[in-house]
RNA sequence: GCCCCCAUCGUCUAGCGGUCCAGGACGGAGCCCUCUCAAGGCUCAAACAGGGGUUCGAGUCCCCUUGGGGGCACCA
């Protein structure tokens, strides 16, 4: 690789499915290493794949990396100076490829059906050999394949790999690798439809596209040497490698599943950042979370994107699976919102109280953060802990205001103590509440939990809520006056 | 079956031959704080997969075993 040549890193996913923690992990580095060596930052749609195309997959791509603020310099959406950033809009320059290599010998035309090669595969399959092409149209004469060729004849290019050797490779996170060019295969590089597999597209791609570091998957490990060979055959650069290892089960026993992604929304979690998103996480907390999966920082583990940036080192990257750990997107979650600024929470949670039909007044919410700030583990949690600041009244369950030890009769009672003792204060404000109310349970031989109990469950209608006295600092003096009032009469009426 | 990769607390990891009776984080346990729930503070339990080498010395290098993972498509 050429140092002085920008860094160039791709992002190159294909639109057939969810994006998911993998996914955005890779973008996530993809981001950080061009970030942090000034380079540039690429989305290119990798959807060579008629088959398994899916709409609206590449939207999903494209808000994801917005949500989580992964902002690339070139893509399908905003261009940039080597589009196209589809790759069935750039079928010309796999098929001009495809060709070369044709004419300089490292590829050749198949005509093998499907159906002979899925025996061919059956068969050494049963006997035990390594399944692979058994190399029928490679030795054909090339003006005879030419021929039929231009006849019309269905046919693939596929890329004569080399049948000696050995084939060496540098992974940046595993060191030199060596494969014996034996065990290789055949593989296909332009389909029978005209299009390419990701073998050529990608690699065509990273070369058009200027690319100098290539992080993908482990899964792309087994297919490395011929990479390799092919760029080496074109006589291309080689961009550096780095092969992520993939995420595992909760448990650590094996890859995520299906059956794994959906008892992980059973739980309240999902591995698709879409999910993620409307479950009331943060991208910072995701960020935070996924970036460690497969990175190791030795000490201050809580960072911003822009710390990420400033950190981020290759090396520091481990090449062993990890297992997915969702209690600690919900540390990272809950850490991250509390270091938000009131009014920047305030505008995230806004939403969710919208959404459950409260009319909002932007004030009133200001004042709400700091009291809820740091008792949410997701966005979502503002309603449960704040949604009744919004309500007209509140109708607490009756059993749930009598405290424990004491009989309906005697909360009855100690509720009209307080209630007393709040209507004689020209207004109810922490200061001014909380030193008589104290001498009040001192005075009836109570704890400070079971008369701020009541005093909770009449007010704000349920057993868990923000600080007491700091929320009804909040409220005006006839709606806690009223809301203690209607409190006597449940219990009068137990 | 064949090829390749990986291996430190339950989990994510620090460690790049001596500073490690192995550090941090999540989770767990306990204590403190406390009007509920949290947050916060303190403390504790918890790991170098096993076996051979190399070396004065190995978690750190090499080999084997075991375990885990990926791949073996006209999918990416």
């Amino acid at each position: 690789m050429n140092q002085s040549n920008p860094v160039r890193v791709r992002f190159a996913p294909s639109p057939t499915g969810r994006m998911h923690l993998g996914s955005a992990r890779t973008a996530l580095y993809d981001y950080l290493l061009a970030r942090r060596l000034g380079g540039q930052f690429i989305l290119r749609i990798e959807d060579t794949d008629r088959k398994r195309f899916v709409p609206g997959a590449e939207q999903e791509l494209i808000e994801g990396l917005r949500w989580l603020g992964l902002h690339y310099d070139e893509g399908p959406d905003i261009g940039g100076p080597y589009g196209p950033y589809r790759q069935t809009e750039r079928q010309e320059i796999y098929l001009r490829w495809a060709n070369e290599l044709v004419e300089r010998g490292h590829a050749f035309y198949c005509f093998c059906p499907p159906d002979r090669l899925e025996k061919v595969r059956q068969e050494q399959l049963k006997n035990k050999q390594p399944v692979r092409y058994d190399g029928t149209c490679r030795h054909l004469d090339p003006d005879e394949a030419r021929r039929r060729v231009r006849a019309g004849e269905r046919h693939v290019i596929r890329f004569k790999m080399p049948y000696e050797g050995e084939t060496r490779a540098v992974d940046a996170l595993r060191g030199e690798i060596v494969w014996q060019n034996r065990d290789l295969d055949d593989a296909i590089l332009l389909k029978s439809d005209g299009l390419p597999t990701y073998h050529l597209a990608a690699m065509a791609d990273d070369y058009e596209m200027k690319i100098t570091h290539v992080i993908r998957g482990s899964e792309w490990l087994s297919t490395f040497p011929l990479h390799v060979n092919l760029i080496r055959a074109l006589g291309w650069p080689e961009p550096v490698w780095i092969h992520l290892s993939v995420f595992l089960k909760p448990s650590g026993k094996g890859k995520m599943s299906k059956r794994e992604a959906a008892a992980a929304l059973n739980d309240g979690y999902s591995i698709f950042i879409k999910d993620l998103k409307e479950l009331g996480y943060i991208p910072e907390g995701v960020l935070n979370w996924i970036v460690l999966m497969g990175w190791g920082v030795a000490e201050d583990d809580v960072m911003t994107l822009e710390e990420m940036v400033q950190r981020f080192d290759i090396r520091n990257l481990n090449p062993a699976p990890a297992a997915i750990n969702f209690s600690k997107l919900d540390h990272f979650n809950g850490t991250h919102i509390r270091r938000l600024p009131a009014d920047d929470l305030a505008r995230r949670i806004k939403p969710y109280f919208e959404r459950a039909g409260y009319s909002v007044d932007d004030t009133l919410l200001l004042r709400i953060v700091p009291l809820i700030r740091e008792r949410l583990v997701t966005l979502d949690d503002c309603l449960p802990f704040a949604g009744w600041f919004f309500k007209d009244n509140v109708t607490p369950a009756p059993e749930t205001l009598v405290p424990k030890g004491l009989t309906p009769a005697e909360a009855a009672s100690v509720a009209r103590r307080v209630y007393d003792l709040l209507a004689a204060l020209p207004e109810i404000t922490h200061a001014s509440a909380e030193p008589p109310l104290r001498a009040l349970v001192e005075a009836l031989g109570l704890t400070p939990n079971q008369v701020f109990g009541l005093l909770r469950v009449a007010v704000t209608g349920q057993a868990v809520s923000p600080p007491l006295f700091e929320s009804m600092e909040l409220l005006s003096r006839e709606t806690i006056l009223a809301r203690v009032q209607n409190a006597i009469a449940l219990l009068e009426r137990m």
